[in-house]
DNA sequence: GCCAACGTTGGC
DNA sequence: GCCAACGTTGGC
């Protein structure tokens, strides 16, 4: 299993609109980044993400699964884009802020503070454990 | 609200 | 294929 990390606007997209959704999920559309979009294309049904809310809060709020292989984005009639599907699965018990990230020198490397504004990144297992660890949740 | 960083577009 | 111009993102 591999690890990702979702980024979204609270505005636009927020945790507590993809909690309202339940097991059936949401598409994760509206990518129009080639990176992005090409991390979707590996990622695989089961594989776990954070959800990061940019902007306002800054910070990392739940974990989600991916429930849905990438495909087309049903947003737009342009087939250069996709999109998979996720699900919450749970909340952090403690929210993990992007100066929380940035404070802790394991997580030097992770993308979202080498290249914040890749709407989709990928996780290590190292920063999987470690942000689990901070956010107050078993990494199973 | 500002600005730096980055990606995309289009003229040449 | 290069690069300037432009648009967008996101941290501050």
């Amino acid at each position: 299993m591999r690890y990702w990390l979702f980024k979204s606007e609270p505005s636009t997209w927020s945790w507590d609109q993809q909690v309202a959704k339940g097991d059936a999920g949401e598409e994760w559309d509206g990518v129009r980044n080639y990176q992005a979009r090409n991390f979707m294309r590996e990622m695989e049904v089961g594989d776990r993400g954070f959800f990061y809310h940019s902007q306002t809060s800054r910070e990392i709020v739940g974990i989600v699964e991916v429930i849905a292989a990438a495909h087309p984005d049903s947003t737009t009639d342009d087939e250069r884009w996709e999109c998979v599907d996720i699900k919450a699965v749970a909340p952090l018990p403690r929210p993990v802020t992007l100066d929380a990230v940035k404070a802790d020198e394991r997580l030097a490397d992770m993308v979202l503070v080498r290249n914040s504004r890749l709407s989709v990144q990928p996780v290590t297992d190292d920063q999987w454990e470690i942000v689990c660890g901070l956010g107050g949740i078993d990494s199973r």
